[in-house]
DNA sequence: CTATATTGTAACTAATACGATTACAGTTTA
DNA sequence: TAAACTGTAATCGTATTAGTTACAATATAG
């Protein structure tokens, strides 16, 4: 299965920067078109990174803790996935050879750069860009 | 489980642009830790994208169909991953939701952005380079 | 104070992807 | 002709993820 957490993170994010108070996670996973759990399980991700704040109870739901224009796509990303892009192999080492005893550190680079890469992209857009897309259908 | 499949591939290619001639599966599969058959599946997929020619029968084996200077890490990645790495989300439209409208149209764009930033990353580095780092243990 | 609506979270299920393994046909060499 | 390879299909075990049910905790409205 594919990891979708970062679309329906994104999702949820731009429906409470566009509705500009608190919504519901029933209302919620009816934009994404999910469960209300795992919309609950997201926003629970997202709020331990800061991102939006939760009001229990009768009423309650969930809103974003600052404006869109200061909430990058990075945030976001840090806030649902953990790994890297680019996974390192931990297998044990062919002792032997040169090209087993050497690849962990090369390749442990790589990803690194690799994940740069990506974080730098996602570092330039905000969530006011994605909400301004939304505009123009 | 996370996806090896790039770790892997680059493993092999390093193995054969230092052994400098043919390798058998068995011998790439001891030095990834691996089982033979997962480096033939392996090897099938950098066969289809030109990377290795492959000799079937006694004393056969995999070496490289160019030199490490002439195969950059993204041909290697584009032999065998397929996927982008940040999923779009296909799901049904909630019509009656602007957001939910514009997502897909949205999100695939960010998913493309994304796969360049990182494709113009690994278009930077060769083989070669790969190989030179082996060296420096 | 009580009924209701909502979050938070645990527990379980189903689908999917991936690596490992077995098996065997086909091919090449000696 | 025997041995040593590749190529590939089929199957298994396991990890990850989304979906779902269930229910305690909490807040609001009346």
């Amino acid at each position: 299965m594919v990891n979708q957490q970062f679309t329906f993170a994104l999702h949820i994010m731009t429906c409470l920067a566009v509705a500009g108070g608190l919504m519901d996670s029933r209302a919620l996973a009816a934009s994404v078109n999910t469960n209300p759990v795992v919309v609950r399980r997201l926003l629970a991700a997202l709020r331990r990174a800061g991102l939006i704040e939760t009001v229990t109870g009768k009423n309650g739901g969930a809103r974003l803790a600052r404006t869109p224009g200061r909430i990058s796509l990075l945030a976001i990303y840090d806030a649902v996935e953990s790994r890297a892009i680019l996974a390192v192999s931990n297998r044990k080492v062919s002792r032997r050879c040169r090209v087993s005893c050497s690849m962990k550190r090369i390749m442990s680079s790589i990803s690194q750069e690799a994940d740069e890469a990506l974080r730098k992209h996602l570092r330039r857009n905000s969530l006011q860009d994605v909400v301004r897309e939304v505009g123009r259908s």
